[in-house]
RNA sequence: GCGGGCGUGGUGGAACCGGUAGACACACAGGACUUAAAAUCCUGAGGGGGUAACCCCGUGCGGGUUCGACUCCCGCCGCCCGCACCA
């Protein structure tokens, strides 16, 4: 990731300026909770009038001005995109798909009652079930709600209560225990569709005022917070779907809401209708009802996902390159005035953001007037970096942003390769910022990213001494006593507990330095261990037998390679003995195979795979290469000596791209010229990858209990005939004849008893 | 709570589209080589029973579909991950 670079940074702040004039940036006021010591807003944590503590820093509220990016703009489009990636795992497609969280709704007003306490005379609320709304109990306004805060102004007791919920509203304790609270307000709205039916409003606890209107209408029968509301409060529980085959009469709700499917009833005229007839009804009913001057209900399309917040009061980040002025407002640094520069001389002694302290950097003269102005001290998120880098990366040198040419040409990325931890923010954005720099002109696709694979972590065991600090393997001795482990602390020999297998981190101290590894196996050691075994996707366990086992096999490789070299030597001396090349059978259908499974396995990310077929191809071509195995009117011959040396530039070639070293020095030993890397892939001889014979497994009832060996594609009577011949089926059947035979031609033969 | 995934020997993991469960490797045991050790090579091995040929059981648990199920369906149990008062 190119952070920090001033090249990119200048490129960055061109690419932010465009966005801005295409309409793709907002600037947001708000009022957020900030750690003047982290220099972080902290949002969603505790606060307490204001001032509260967190993991021991002081928090304050405080009035920001930030800037986003309008990724909102294109929650409908990265969602529906979604079902053609692919070449994603179906684990991040969903969770890309819950994180932008559509839902369909009405947007529905209530009116209120008349009362001297509100300057409005409805309010909005939005609900994916209008076909409950005879099941309606109660209104609910979240504390942030600005009705709230008229109604608070009046309501000492209500600006409490407000207070309260700020204080613990989001604390992740009281959504754990789902303590649902409210306050009522006094204040009530008539029910729609209810002749005379009013509803009363309460401010609520568990209301959120981002989503949605930050209003919302309960329906205890159908909706589980709605029910735990209605009957802390005394509230109206009045079902209105009925599940199938349940009895009308009888039906109630007892501490469990019921959100399954149905029919309407309790609903007058939504009586008999499904779910989805319902709310199509209400919504067509409402539409048509003219309220304040509007129309009562809208349909309306909701998402979690909100507009992307880029600001922050960080000093490593790029630059945002914007001027504020008193007298022109917000205004944009000149393309010719880029790039924006950080500061070098600031200091990180005191709290806050440095750039806004810092002495000069921040004044500077408007551009427009001329007259003194001040920089944004807010940099980019470090994410913005991550989300072009791979347009930037296919014209490097390019005066523009981009090349649009070459990033057209280049992209999208046919195969990204990442950790998991992306799945959502990095990949995100990433398909955020390609539509947008489609609409800025800096490329002209939708999506970057083709193919995307997960990779898995390393993991290592934990260890701790008795008193519970962590201590790193190299520190640690594990002896094996039977079948269990005994690990000491090097240092001091005392015993230390073995702790779960974790992801490595600092913090638990479960690192191997990698420099370690490679000075004591080298690099290719560690690399052949971390794909052989476990599959690409999952996490691998470091573990010292592991790359033990590793490094015997790249011994192995080089013995092979010495013996093959050995056997060539003496290909001038060789006679041309007549020999039964039968035998050399094994070894070239071992090479040309492993050549087309290798090479498989290594195009679908399957490198576990690839290893294991590579040790199958060593132990094959070992058979060969000593005298004492190998078939002896073999050993010497022209074919013999021919069929080794294919067989070891073949291994070679196969382990070079995991092996890259080792390949290099074994293809030189061979005798080739230049590199391995350069050469082509091996090509398996397509007359070797079939056989002329096949053995066929041989059941009874579903259970193996012979095999026979018949010619590929072989006469379904003939197999049928050999099958009931063997020794073990007779002997089961005893005489009588098969029920039946099953023959799934060069697969496997089943004979029912 | 919602969504997704996983469960196979002592271990990591194979098994294509329903067709020989346990490839390959690690660890282990026995043997060869060696004065000895290391390294290397050979052999063995899912569990149980049997001198043996062989038999029984076996992919988290319980059912089902099928000639045949690790694989498909239904119901549980356990673990992991993501989101989470989203109306």
């Amino acid at each position: 990731f190119a952070t920090c670079d001033v090249e990119y940074y200048h490129r960055q702040q061109m690419l932010f300026l465009d966005f801005l004039q295409a309409g793709l940036v907002a600037r947001k006021q708000s009022k957020v909770n900030w750690d003047p010591v982290d220099m972080t807003v902290l949002a969603n944590e505790q606060v307490i009038d204001g001032r509260g503590w967190r993991s021991g820093a002081l928090v304050e509220q405080r009035e920001l001005t930030q800037w986003f990016l309008r990724i909102t703009d294109y929650a409908e489009d990265l969602l529906g995109a979604i079902d053609r990636l692919d070449n994603w795992p179906d684990k991040v497609r969903t969770m890309q798909r819950n994180w932008i969280g559509r839902s369909e709704g009405l947007r529905l007003r209530f009116g209120f009652e008349p009362n001297d306490r509100l300057s409005a005379t409805s309010v909005e609320v939005f609900t994916t079930r209008p076909d409950t709304l005879f099941g309606a109990s109660f209104i609910a306004l979240s504390p942030d709600h600005p009705l709230t805060a008229e109604l608070a102004a009046d309501d000492p007791r209500l600006d409490e209560f407000v207070a309260e919920c700020r204080r613990h509203g989001t604390a992740t304790e009281t959504i754990e225990r789902g303590e649902k609270k409210g306050y009522a307000t006094g204040i009530h709205v008539k029910h729609p569709l209810i002749e005379g039916r009013t509803l009363p409003v309460y401010v609520a606890n568990f209301v959120l005022m981002d989503y949605g209107t930050g209003a919302i209408f309960g329906c205890p029968a159908h909706d589980q917070r709605d029910l735990d509301f209605a009957r802390a409060y005394g509230l109206d529980v009045i079902p209105v779907v009925l599940p199938e085959g349940a009895d009308p009469v009888a039906f109630t709700i007892a501490d469990e809401a019921y959100t399954g499917p149905g029919r309407i009833f309790n609903s007058a005229l939504l009586d008999g209708l499904t779910i989805d007839e319902a709310k199509e009804k209400v919504a067509a009913i409402l539409e048509a009802v003219t309220l304040d001057g509007g129309p009562q209900a809208v349909r309306e399309v909701n998402y979690r996902l909100r507009d992307w917040g880029i600001s922050r009061q960080r000093y490593w980040g790029c630059p945002i390159p914007i001027i504020h002025c008193e007298t022109c407002g917000v205004v944009p640094v000149p393309k010719k005035d880029l790039p924006v520069i950080l500061p070098e001389d600031v200091d990180f002694d005191r709290p806050g953001n440095p750039l806004d302290r810092h002495p000069t950097w921040k004044h500077v003269d408007c551009p427009h007037c001329g007259r003194p102005a001040r920089r944004e001290t807010d940099t980019m998120d470090t994410f913005v970096d991550s989300s072009w880098y791979f347009a930037r990366f296919t014209a490097p040198d390019a005066e523009d942003p981009t090349d649009p040419q070459m990033a057209n040409a280049w992209l999208p990325v046919d195969q990204y390769i990442g950790g998991i931890e992306h799945a959502i923010l990095h990949l995100l954005y990433s398909r955020f910022f390609t539509r947008a720099m489609r609409k800025t002109g800096h490329l002209d696709m939708a999506e970057p990213f083709k193919g995307l694979f997960t990779q898995g972590m390393v993991t290592h065991e934990t260890y701790q001494t008795e008193e519970g600090a962590w201590i790193s393997p190299a520190e640690v001795i594990v002896e094996t006593d039977g079948d269990t482990r005994i690990a000491r602390q090097a240092e001091t020999g005392r015993t230390v507990h073995i702790g779960s297998i974790e992801k490595m981190s600092k913090s638990r101290k479960n690192v191997v330095d990698p420099d370690e590894i490679v000075r004591t196996y080298g690099a290719d050691t560690a690399r052949w261990f971390m794909l052989s075994d476990s599959p690409p996707e999952r996490d691998v366990q470091w573990t010292e037998a592991g790359i033990e086992g590793a490094s015997r096999f790249v011994q192995r490789v080089w013995r092979l390679v010495g013996e093959a070299r050995t056997i060539r030597e003496r290909a001038d001396s060789a006679q041309a003995t007549a020999i039964d090349k039968d035998q050399l059978l094994p070894l070239l259908k071992a090479t040309s195979r492993s050549i087309a499974r290798v090479g498989e396995e290594i195009e679908n990310l399957r490198f576990n795979k690839a290893v294991a077929h590579i040790y199958d191809f060593a132990n094959a071509i070992s058979r060969f290469t000593a005298e004492e195995n190998c078939p002896g009117s073999l050993w010497g011959s022209k074919d013999h000596i021919q069929a080794v040396d294919a067989a070891a530039l073949a291994l070679v070639q196969l382990i070079a791209p995991m092996m890259p070293h080792l390949a290099e020095t074994c293809w030189q030993e061979l005798g080739k010229e230049g590199l391995v890397a350069d050469a082509a892939w091996p090509e398996a001889d397509p007359a070797y990858l079939s056989d002329d014979t096949i053995a066929l497994p041989v059941q009874v009832n579903g259970k193996k209990r012979g095999e026979i060996t018949v010619p590929v594609d072989a006469d379904r009577a003939e197999v049928e005939r050999q099958a009931l011949s063997l020794d073990a089926v007779a002997r089961i059947l005893d005489g009588k004849p098969p029920k039946k035979v099953v023959v799934v031609p060069n697969r496997i033969v089943n004979v029912v008893a």
